[in-house]
DNA sequence: AAGACGGGGGC
DNA sequence: GCCCCAGTCTT
C-alpha cells in the first residue's frame, strides 16, 4: 500500500511538473531563500520575490553584507516580516561564521534562525538528498485525506501523529522527488476547497475519497478570532519635508515604518486637544480621511489618516523628519502603500 | 499549549 | 466573511 503510494505519486508528478523560476536548482542557497519566502504564502505570490531575491543578493554574501533596512524593503509586501529579520540574521552568520557554506545535516540547518522542521526537512531533502519527509499544509491535507486520518493536525499529538506517518510514507531512495511530488500534487490536485479527485493518481486508495468526506479533512481544532484595531496616523507636513517614525513594538508590522500613530478603541476619535495633550505643541487638524480598512488572518485594521499642522512643537525622539519625495525609501504596511498611492499618486 | 505574526486569493 | 497558504517564534 505505502509502495504503491509512493510509485503513482512519482510517476504522476513527472508527467505533471509547474514551471517555476526555481526548477532543478540544487544550490542550499536558493532552496533556502525560496522555502522562506513560501513559508505560509503561495507560490503565485512568491515567485517574484524569490527572482528579484537571488537577482539583488545572488550568494549569501550579498544577503548578509545588504543593511537590514535594504532587506526589509525588499520584503515589503510580503508579511511576516520577521522572516526578513532572520533571514538576514542567519545570512550573516553563514558569511560570518560558516565560511559562506551553508550546513549540509538536518540538525544543524534546524538550529538556523527562521527555520523550523518543515524547512530544515525541505532543505535537507531538496539540496541534499538526505531521508526527511516535508510536512506542511498540502501534505497534512493529502496525507489526512488519503489515509482518512481525523486526529486534529493544530494540536501537539496530531503533528507527533503526521510527522511518523509523513516519514513512514516518504521514498528515501528518492527523498527530494517524493516532497516535491507530495506537495506539487497537495497544491494542484488535492486542494482544500474543489480537489480534483477525478485527476488524482492516489483517489483509488484514499480514504477520504471513498468515504465521501474530502472537504472535512484536514481537521483543525482551533478557531480564528479576529479582533479590531483602530489606528490614526498623522500626516505633518513641514517644508516639502514629513515626519515618520519606525515601530518598536512587539506586534504587527514590527520594524516597518509609518507616520506617527495614535491608537484608539473603537469609539475614540482624536481631537486638536487630546493631540496637545498627547504630545508637546499646538495642533490643528486640516482633514480627516476617509476610514482604511485592512482584513488580516487574526486582526481587522481601521486606519484614519489626518492631516495635521502643528506649532510650538518638540518631536519626539523616534520621529523622522524626511523629505517628501524619498517616504518611498523606506518600508511600510500596506495599508500606509495603500494610502500613499491613492493620496499622493505613488505607484506600488 | 497557546498566541502572534501579513497579505493575497478562492468561494 | 471565512478559510487557507511550501511555518516559526515567543510566552
Amino acid at each position: 500500500m505505502s509502495t504503491n503510494f509512493k510509485k503513482s505519486l512519482i510517476q504522476w508528478s513527472n508527467d505533471h511538473k509547474r514551471s517555476l523560476p526555481w526548477q532543478n536548482t540544487k544550490n542550499p542557497y536558493f532552496i533556502w531563500l525560496r522555502e522562506v519566502i513560501l513559508q505560509q504564502t503561495r507560490v503565485e505570490q512568491g515567485a517574484n520575490y524569490y527572482k528579484s531575491f537571488i537577482e539583488k543578493y545572488p550568494n549569501v554574501e550579498n544577503l548578509a553584507t545588504a543593511s537590514l533596512e535594504d532587506v526589509y524593503k525588499s520584503w515589503e509586501g510580503l508579511g511576516y516580516y520577521s522572516r526578513a529579520k532572520n533571514l538576514h540574521e542567519t545570512a550573516k552568520i553563514i558569511h560570518e561564521q560558516l565560511n559562506d557554506i551553508f550546513p549540509n545535516q538536518y540538525e544543524a540547518i534546524l538550529k538556523l534562525k527562521g527555520i523550523g522542521e518543515y524547512t530544515a526537512a525541505a532543505i535537507a531533502s531538496f539540496a541534499y538528498d538526505l531521508p526527511y519527509a516535508t510536512l506542511d499544509g498540502n501534505t497534512y491535507r493529502v496525507l489526512s485525506r488519503y489515509f482518512g486520518i481525523e486526529i486534529p493536525i493544530d494540536t501537539t499529538e496530531g503533528k507527533k501523529y503526521f510527522k511518523q506517518v509523513a516519514n513512514e510514507c516518504l521514498d528515501t531512495h528518492q527523498p527530494a522527488q517524493y516532497n516535491q511530488a507530495l506537495i506539487d500534487l497537495g497544491a494542484t490536485i488535492c486542494k482544500p476547497k474543489n480537489p480534483q479527485c477525478d485527476h488524482c493518481p492516489l483517489s483509488s486508495n484514499c480514504v477520504a475519497y471513498n468515504n465521501n468526506n474530502i472537504e472535512q479533512l484536514p481537521i483543525k481544532s482551533k478557531k480564528i478570532i479576529i479582533q479590531e484595531r483602530f489606528l490614526n496616523f498623522l500626516l505633518i507636513h513641514i517644508n516639502e519635508h514629513i515626519f515618520i517614525q519606525q515601530r518598536k513594538e512587539k506586534d504587527i508590522w514590527q520594524h516597518l515604518f509609518q507616520f506617527p500613530l495614535v491608537e484608539t478603541l473603537e469609539n475614540e476619535t482624536i481631537s486638536e486637544s487630546f493631540l496637545s495633550h498627547y504630545y508637546s505643541g499646538n495642533f490643528q487638524i486640516l482633514e480627516e480621511s476617509e476610514i482604511y480598512t485592512q482584513i488580516l488572518t487574526h486582526r481587522k485594521i481601521k486606519a484614519k489618516f489626518w492631516e495635521v499642522k502643528v506649532s510650538n512643537f518638540q518631536a519626539p525622539k523616534d520621529w523622522l523628519l524626511v523629505p517628501f519625495e524619498q517616504i518611498k525609501k523606506f518600508s511600510y504596511p500596506k495599508i500606509i502603500r495603500d494610502y500613499l498611492s491613492i493620496r499622493y499618486n505613488y505607484i506600488y
